[in-house]
DNA sequence: CCCATAGTCGAACGTAATGTTCGTTAACAC
DNA sequence: GTGTTAACGAACATTACGTTCGACTATGGG
């Protein structure tokens, strides 16, 4: 019969890699980040590592496990059933510091969102009241840099169905006035 | 003397080079996508592609390229000022679509934001009004839960330097509000 | 038109990472 | 204790990397 739980040794492999993963991913470029330099650094065999994951991806894809089974958990507890999304998400995130960095600094996300940040940030501030609070206007600029460039994805990706200038001016209003009916 | 432009074999090598890369970003997942591959399809010499990048990432930086130059001329066109920021950037992407896709579309970034899109999207909808045409609630979808991972990626990049709490309650307000002073 | 320049080609090469195999050793569950 | 199972580590073929070189050829200046 085969026990319900995973061998010790396979969690503590499993555990030594994903960690190793983790610290590298903030460390070095995830494209420079070689399944030898992780073996290296959990010092675990390189059998090993084959015996528990196909490639570096498949670790990174293991955070998200982590993550998603965390959210879940978190989610369905009564303390958050009356917070917003966001909160429930961002506390999550403030718990589990290790995994988000390791999964947001991946610059598997990083180049290109850094390069299309940078480049859209310039007009989106000609846009942008010049005389709100520091903090607040920072905050305010992710935001509204963040939210072209995941409308922008979503419509190239899908194969640009919609007529630019409309689009445009939906997302303006989204972001001058808000989603309707959310509350606050 | 050197000339001015580039020699027109440079040109078409680079060409070549970069419309296989373009081509091969959305065929294909970007970390697994080689140098041979690119040299493959482009039909130019080993020697050649490493005379003109450095490798893989080098191409992809090089249509950021593409992209910020024909930004900025667009910017910079009379046609163009009285537009809000979102109507030019949209409208170039519609105009240089293959780049645009092959940016977009490299799972240099999608990976990792597909995960989180998929992660939050479930959270986001609790929140999000059901009452809303379809194309309107699709498009709000997009934007509200961009704008989170932006945001939520900011935030740990930067180190947590804020209280969650309060984080996610900017974030609420602005996605409920919109962004303060912005014209729409 | 000719010539010097400069880019391409293709082969070859050392290096490094990949992904797999296998016999040995040690830890595990029961 | 005993049978099972995983880790180890060395070895291996394979693949991609990044560079070098000599032969060839398109290019653009004069």
């Amino acid at each position: 019969m085969t026990t319900l739980v995973e061998d010790r040794r396979v969690r503590r492999s499993k555990a030594l890699i994903v960690r190793a993963f983790a610290d590298l991913a903030v460390e070095k470029d995830y494209g420079r980040l070689t399944v030898q330099d992780i073996i290296d650094r959990a010092d675990v065999g390189r059998s090993t590592f084959y015996a528990h994951f196909r490639d570096k991806q498949a670790v990174l894809l293991s955070c998200f496990d982590e993550v998603e089974t965390g959210l879940a958990v978190l989610a369905d507890s009564p303390s958050s059933t009356n917070s917003a999304a966001a909160n429930v998400v961002l506390n999550h995130a403030w718990e589990y510091q290790r995994v988000y960095r390791a999964v947001c600094a991946s610059s598997a996300s990083g180049l290109v969102q850094r390069h299309l940040r940078q480049l859209l940030l310039p007009f989106l501030d000609r846009s942008l009241p010049q005389d709100t609070r520091p903090g607040e206007r920072v905050i305010a600029r992710e935001f509204y840099v963040s939210a072209l460039i995941g409308l922008l994805t979503w419509w190239v990706t899908t194969g640009f169905r919609i007529d630019p200038d409309e689009l445009a001016a939906d997302f303006q209003l989204l972001a001058a006035r808000g989603i309707p009916g959310l509350k606050a």
